[in-house]
DNA sequence: TTACGATCCGGACCGAGGTCCGTTTAATTT
DNA sequence: AAATTAAACGGACCTCGGTCCGGATCGTAA
């Protein structure tokens, strides 16, 4: 497992254990400890049939349809589970994004190149964003429903992983510049938000994006001027 | 007026014209028609004992004690006279936050230079960021509570203004570059979520987000290097 | 197999955002 | 001044996210 999404680990009795929250953050938690707390067998069940509900309703009624109580009846599961084991609607959201995210995640830290490492940094950062556009693209309602309160968007774990890749990319290519400022504003980019208004309000077509970032890439991490 | 902020023109029976909604949107509603739909005389005053109702309550309780019944209450108002008069929460917490605001539009729209006309684009770039760095730093609270949801975080028109006046500068900095996908990334550095993290969550001294601002104007200004 | 404690379940309950509609009131017209 | 009408008012009402705790269940150890 290479993040825990699902609050699993994060109530009691298994808090999660605070972290340090500064400027250079422990890349990812990695194969470290307490990954898979090992439910109990009924509430293993349980949050499987919550997915796989929550899932039905966002596939029958879209991402506003999901709603806690709902999940909890389509489960056949008390209301009170489905925030036991999520947390809250939000942390359900991100559960149901978490596979394609580990899939992506996967692709980035040890996938082939160019996305992978193997390719000189520049080039990986520049497939990554490529790749995240589209994993934006894919399911772009879900995401943007998913989006957590504003002080715990950039503390959540799949954020982090990719804050955190592309601030390692970042220091390989322009050693000597602010590369955690630079690397928020380059995921700023990659912002469900930002892609669906361009995409979706702006009418804009994904090769944009596209190109925009590559441009993007190419003004940050370019060597200066002189003048 | 530079724009309308509350619902009193964006409600029945004043219903806001359609705006195009394209990547180079109108710049500002400058002056042009339905500014002031001049509120009736108990609407008028019923609105201004909400603002002062509301600013008491945030000055005691924070942001978080705005409640729509409290703010009612606190102004010895029904609650549905809240919502007629500022459409939602956050339509509320923009309007606290609109007579700053609208002193900053008017700052770089019109202001002493480099914020104003006058200095050259790139000067003027500089001077934006600071500028709207420092508005962010104050009343971080209140700017991250009134927040939109995703889908109208950029429909909203104090942040149109911005954008407008951010994509004009660098058009002429960089003409030939994809000023609105570059315009939308300078954008996000200032965003309130990212500062109260870097600031808060990160301890980030302010100086270090305004040194990292000028690196990125320059770099996403520069010109290009042959190779 | 029984007993026991940790964990989980369920649904009543609460608070807050948002809607609705019958009533009241301000501006305008006659 | 009376009538008219568009707009504003108020608060009951609904939905939904989130909390709480008594009771059911699972895993384990004897």
């Amino acid at each position: 497992m290479l993040y825990a999404v699902d609050m699993s680990t994060a109530l009691p009795p298994c808090p999660q254990p605070e972290e340090p929250l500064d400027g250079t953050p422990v890349l990812v938690p990695f194969g470290t400890g307490a990954e898979e707390p090992c439910l109990r067998a009924d509430a293993a069940r349980n949050r499987a049939r919550l997915l796989d509900a929550a899932a039905r309703l966002v596939a029958e009624h879209g991402a506003a349809g999901v709603t806690m109580e709902a999940v909890a009846a389509a489960a056949k599961v008390g209301k009170g589970t489905v925030f036991r084991r999520f947390g809250d609607r939000t942390g359900l959201l991100m559960a149901l994004l978490d596979h394609e995210e580990k899939k992506f995640q996967a692709a980035f830290l040890s996938g082939p190149a160019p996305l992978g490492p193997g390719a000189p940094p520049v080039e990986r950062l520049r497939a990554f964003g490529c790749a995240a556009l589209r994993r934006a693209a894919d399911d772009l309602e879900l995401q943007l429903a998913a989006e957590p309160c504003p002080d715990r968007r950039f503390l959540v774990p799949p954020r982090r992983a990719r804050y955190g890749h592309v601030l390692m990319l970042l220091r390989q290519a322009v050693p000597d510049a602010d590369c955690e400022l630079l690397a928020q504003t380059l995921m700023g980019y990659l912002e469900p938000a930002l892609i669906h208004h361009l995409t979706r309000q702006c009418n804009m077509p994904m090769e944009r994006l596209q190109h925009g970032w590559h441009d993007l890439v190419a003004r940050v991490t370019a060597a200066r001027q002189p003048a």
